[in-house]
This record gives structure tokens, sequence and C-alpha cells, in this order.
DNA sequence: GCACTGATTGTTATCGCTACCAAAGGGCCG
DNA sequence: CGGCCCTTTGGTAGCGATAACAATCAGTGC
């Protein structure tokens, strides 16, 4: 930077000001050391501006996996929110592991974020420790946590397993399964098999058949693997929800080669509003949470957190999972 | 810092060393510290030590998309080959926008990464001389750069193209056409469309059936528009490849709707091996390159070039594409 | 002409940490 | 017992920027 200074004839106070958007310098001088700056191969070091301003311009972000488009969308969400800002994500995933998401966390505080993402309502003590002290606006979201934090940009997992059965009990099916993964692990797909389970509950309906398979997030194979079993173990059944529409595809796939016709012989139910759920044949009945609307949501209420002038009572942000009903069932 | 030395009655130099892996600190001592900064809730600053040591633990990531599976295998790959090390990605994509990409650069470059790795080969001329001028070490992955800035871990995108000619002819096809999105973005999926073309030159075929649809990357809806209007332009194609499975498996669904038995009406190739193509019905041809060992080979390289002993000549890493044939062809 | 205002630029002192060098203490050997 | 080495600890300067204040200058109104 000195060096851009003294190219330029002016203290190196006027070139980093001439690198922030707010600052007052005269075009002229900004627009010559802006040249200088480029001529010389300059580029400003925010690890140093970052320290002496206290700003790093970090948002942290958890989300439980990149390969899972439901959160891809999410991110996608949150980096057009957060686009004309001159905030930047730094993104990692936990695989489902509270434990992973707390070294994350420790790590990313470290960074000084402005700002903290987690997907989820649940984790480890000294996650949260880290996150209640954090000095830092923090969102959860993907979840309605009964103890937040601080942000939250969510819905109702259970809601959406409710939700599923409500349809499933008006088609006129009786005899309902699930199939989802471990559910030691991702808490969001415990929730929806437990609002599943109440809701049959709630319609006087049988409540056994469950299948979990598989490490979260389960795959289009473990889907179809556990619709195996689910055939061998109760035949007889109707409809099946899935807990995730790569599951439900590969579930469906599974009946398909065993000479069943979705939805006659067996109707199929997944969620998170897939491409593929749309295009496949027949197309398949899922739920739709808005994944990206609750990453630019987030964005949104971060930004207006982090411009101090706004100073509303910030209430969770209940988002309805909607059904959207297709051949599938 | 001051405060967990005060507390513990060290230097804050001590302190310091008790957070580095490598520092010799008595063991004793490194536990007391860590246990007084645990309870005041101390967490280091690297934003600090980052601007002291010069060492960020920064590798700057760009990828065209997350949304796409084969990119977020990639960043998997990334992660787990980074994992053991204390190097943090900082994630990007550029959404194939090469203007975009410079943006990123510039943007990642303030934040002094200790590497930086971006997908293809393709790029600005100013974005090039950043990366020319980074001072670090630079990946390009895949794809084969005539003009590589650094480091190479890629395959041919043209190869690709060009093995799934060969697989077609073998079984006897001769009206063969190709679906992709429009080729001004996707540089890797123009190459892959003229590797494509070239085979069926030099297999003496018919080079015509071209349907470009959409801005990359291109959806299931995309690939499937583009058959519909493949079949109504060239009603006696016999065998498509699309530039990805997404795309392929949208043509297949429009084949299927449409009354066409896949392959014996139509045959269809993909590109990407993604899970979709294995589990859907009929199974569809693709091509694999191993996204996730790209990510792991681009970061054991970095890993490599950091760790100053190894002062090997890098020679670019070229992946083979392997075909995957399966039901659709 | 003079005080006053607003726009632009310069000076100085940090931000929180680590590199570098120095020093203290303990064990071993001749 | 002195010298040497090794382990562990401390002091100081500086990494590259910005906050906060000070200073300069031109224009304005009276």
């Amino acid at each position: 930077m000195a060096d851009v200074a003294h190219a330029t004839g002016v203290s190196s106070m006027t070139v980093s000001r001439a690198f922030k958007d707010d600052a007052s310098v005269s075009k002229q001088t900004r627009d010559r050391i802006r040249e200088a700056a480029d001529a010389l191969g300059y580029v400003i070091d925010s690890t140093a501006s970052g320290l002496s301003s206290r700003k790093t311009g970090f948002v942290a972000v958890i989300i439980p996996s990149v390969s899972n488009a439901n959160f891809a969308d999410t991110l996608r969400g949150l980096t057009e929110g957060l686009r004309e800002t001159n905030l930047q994500i730094l993104l990692g995933y936990s695989d489902y592991d509270v434990k992973e998401e707390e070294r994350l966390v420790e790590l990313f505080l470290r960074r000084r974020p402005e700002a903290v993402i987690v997907t989820g309502g649940t984790h480890t003590d000294r996650c949260r420790r880290f996150l209640v002290n954090a000095g830092v606006p923090v969102v959860e979201m993907w979840d309605l946590p009964h103890e937040p934090i601080d942000q939250v940009i969510g819905f109702s997992n259970a809601q959406a397993g409710r939700l599923m059965v409500q349809h499933f009990v008006e088609r006129g099916y009786e005899r309902i399964g699930f199939i989802g993964g471990d559910t030691s692990r991702d808490a969001r797909g415990a929730d929806r098999r437990a609002g599943f389970l109440q809701a049959l509950c709630d319609s006087g309906l049988e409540a056994t058949r469950l299948v979990a398979f598989g490490t979260p997030p389960i795959t289009m194979r473990e889907g179809a693997r556990a619709m195996k079993q689910m055939l061998s173990q109760w035949p007889n059944t109707q409809a099946v929800m899935c807990v995730s529409d790569l599951s439900a595809f590969g579930a469906m796939t599974e009946c398909q080669r065993s000479g069943l016709r979705v939805p006659e012989d067996m109707a199929i139910g997944g969620f998170g509003s897939y491409d593929l759920s749309e295009h496949a044949i027949p197309a398949i009945t899922t739920i739709d949470v808005g994944a990206r609307n609750i990453g630019r949501q987030a964005a949104m209420r971060i930004v207006a957190l982090l411009s101090s002038t706004s100073q509303g009572n910030w209430e969770p942000m209940q988002i309805e999972p909607e059904l959207i009903v297709r051949h599938s069932s």
C-alpha cells in the first residue's frame, strides 16, 4: 500500500480510502490511485483491514451437506442475498454431525465473522456456548428450535410429516409407512418422522411401518433398499413417505423393478421438492419448503441486523411447508 | 489473549504457543492455558495471527456451481484432502461466468490465500493476470488448458465426447445427436461437444444434429425440451449424447412421454456419473471422471506444494474419463 | 476582508498476534 | 564443578491496514 501511495504521491491513508466505497476522496484522486494499484498489481489485504477495522466481512455458514440440493439452494439464496453487500460467505458442512458442527463453529469464530448461520437447532453444549458468546448475530435455519439462540428462519419439520399423512388419508390410504435414515444424526429427518407418526395416531391408523436405513443423508440406493425391506416386511403397504425426494425416487424405482405400479399398488411421497421429483415418471408428490427463500431471508435478516439503524424485535420467521401433489400418490 | 496470559500467569507469547501444534510448550502449561481460555471464552483470532505470520490458512476454491453434484463431489474430495491440515476452504461459485470468476478471484486474493484452485482453463485476461501474480500455487482443474497457469489436475472433455461416439458407433447407431446448453459460457461443455463432433466426422457420420438449449448448467427441464426439439427436427435420430446426466434424464423422460422406448427407439448417453443415472429406469449410460478424486488430488498437490520440502516437477495430472455402459444405449 | 463551512488529505496510534532473539533453568558429561 | 545442550519462557518489534483527529484549502455570506 505504501508503494501505491508513493507512486501516486499521496499518503497511504488516502490509498486506503480510495478502496472504500463510502470514503471521501475526490473522484480524480481515486481513479489515479486505482490505476496505479492495477499497474503495480496491488491487491488490498483484507486480513490487515479486518484487524484494524474489526470488520472482517465474513458470514460463517454451516450446512449439513453440499451434495444435497436443498442446502445448495439455501446457499444460493444466501449468496444472492449477500451479493450486493460486502459480506462474504465462509462455508462449512457438518455431514449431519453435531460434533463436526462444533469443530467448524470454533474454527470459524477464529475468523471473527460478523454473523453466524447454522442449520437446525440441535447443537452440542460446547457449540451452543460458542454461539451464545459469539457476540454477533446467530441465525438458526431449517428448523424451529424450542430454545432459539438468537434469530430463527425455519419451518416445522413435524408439520411436513403431518401434511403428507393428511394427504395420504384424503386419498384413502390406510396402511402407511415411512422410510428414513438413522434418526440419531439427522434431527430434522427425525422431526419429520415424529410428525408423521403423530398424525397417523391422530387419524387412528397403525403407525408401525418404519424403515430406517443408512446414515443420513440417505441416497437413492438406500431408498431402494429400504423399500425392498418395507415390501418384504409389510407387503400390503399402500403408501410410503420418504424422508427426502432422493430416497423417494430410489424407493419408487424399486417398486417399478418389482412390478408394482405407482401409485396404484404403492403411493410414494417425498420431501424437498427436488427437480428430480417433478421430472420422474410418474412425478413424485413432495413437500416444498422454499429452500432458496430460507437462504434469502436469512441473508436479509443478517443485513438488517448489521445495519445498526434497524432496531426491530426479531421474531422467529416461520415458513409454511407446502404440499405439492403429483402423480405418485 | 493478554487476559488469558494474565489468568495463567504466563506471557502472551506462551499463550500464543499453546495454540500452535508444533510449538515448544510444556504439556502442563499448555493444558493450563487451554483450560483458562475455555473458561474465559477466549477464541484465538486468526485475522491477527494471519497478519503476523503471513499464513492465513485459506485455500481459495472457485467452482461453477454448487447445485451440480459433480462439483459438489469435487468439493467433498477437496475438503477430505484438507481435513487433517490446518487449511480452510474459501469457496465461491462463478455460475459458469468468467467475469464472475474474475470478481471472485480478486475478492479472494484480498484474503491472502495460500493457494488458489479454479475450475477450467478459460479466464478473462485480468483474471489470468491476477492468478499469475498471486504468488501462491494455482491449480486449474476439470480441464487440460493449452497454456496452464501453474498446476493442472484435469481431463480432456473432448475425449469424453469421443468416448461416447465410439460407444454409439459400436452399438451400430448412425444418426447421432448432441444436446447441450449455450456453448458461449460453458467451455467444458463446448469441449465435449467439439470432441463429439470430431469423432462423428472421423467415423464418416453426419454431424448436424445439435440442439443447444438454455444457459448452462442445463437442467432436466431443458434436457426434455431439447429432446422435444430434436425429435421434431430430426425424427429419425437413433442416439443422443447429453452434456450432463441431468439433461440426459430429462431427455429420456421426454422420450418415454412420447412413447419412445429407450434404448430401442432412442439411445441416450449422459455425462458425469450422477447417482441418478444409475437408478433411473433404464439406467443411463454415462461417463465418469471421478469428480471426488479430482478434488482429492488437487488437495494433495496443494499440501505437497506448501510443505516446502517437496521439490518435484509437477506435470499436469491427466485423468482418464471412463465410459460406463448401462441400459439406455 | 474575515470568520465559517465543507471537502479533501495527512499524522499518529493502535488492532491482536507471531517472528526473532535472548535468557533462564535443569540435566549430563568430563 | 564448569561448560554445554536442550527445553521452556519472556521481551520487542512489526505484520498492513484503519480510526480518530488535525490540517489544509477553496468557496461563501456578510
